[in-house]
DNA sequence: ATCTCGATTGGCT
DNA sequence: GCCAATCGAGATG
């Protein structure tokens, strides 16, 4: 069972350290490439500097404003970037996925990736797009109904994972919260 | 039509 | 650690 409409539709902050330990799953053809996420980051609306959503609406970003646990994916340095939607309509709110642990179709993902060692497959934001072939196309995707595309809760872990915080990285200007999760020494965590 | 910018990456020192 | 290449969106003309 994919995480449903309720899980996302909360605080950005709760719903990113949330998504944490996470199995992300996704179609290629008849493939499944399979991950659990190890990092991400927190965006809100107005009032954060860092946030694609802090002033007004544009084609892509507009998604932010409605309801929780779709996908938003935009290009940044010539990299696709990969987030989901968080609360309800009309409150604006994103979490980034910035690394994920590669567990199924690590073949698919060294051709995507050009790169053999698991540890360069998808540890950033930009690397985990490439290595699980997400593009444009993916944007506006519901993950809570889609079979191309979901988030599902991770079976064999039975212990939360112990998380640390950081400010978010690569931002030109940041609030003082600390908006960054990951998964304690995970070789997958960006850095 | 052209310009600017960025939630990045990888190669080099 | 530094820095250049990256490329599409949004703004501007």
């Amino acid at each position: 069972m994919s995480l449903n409409r309720e899980f996302y539709e909360r605080d950005t902050a709760k719903v990113a350290r949330d998504l944490l330990g996470k199995i992300l799953l996704r179609k290629d053809d008849d493939e499944f490439l399979k991950g659990m996420i190890v990092e991400t980051e927190a965006y809100f609306g107005e009032g954060d500097p860092a946030s694609r959503a802090k002033e007004n609406k544009t084609k892509i970003n507009e998604i932010m404003w409605e309801k929780g646990g779709i996908t938003l994916v935009y290009m940044v340095h010539g990299h696709w970037l990969f987030n989901i939607t968080t609360e309800g309509k009309d409150i604006p709110g994103a979490v980034l996925i910035r690394g994920v642990e590669p567990l199924q179709g690590l073949e698919k993902m060294r051709g995507w990736r050009n790169k053999e060692e698991i540890k360069e497959l998808a540890s950033g934001p930009g690397k985990f797009t490439q290595a699980f072939g997400i593009s444009k196309d993916h944007h506006g995707i519901d993950v809570t109904t889609s079979n191309e595309l979901s988030v599902k809760d991770n079976k064999n872990r039975k212990n939360t994972p112990r998380v640390e915080t950081s400010h978010r990285i690569g931002v030109t200007e940041d609030l003082d919260r600390e908006l960054r999760f990951y998964i304690s020494g995970n070789k997958n965590v960006s850095r």
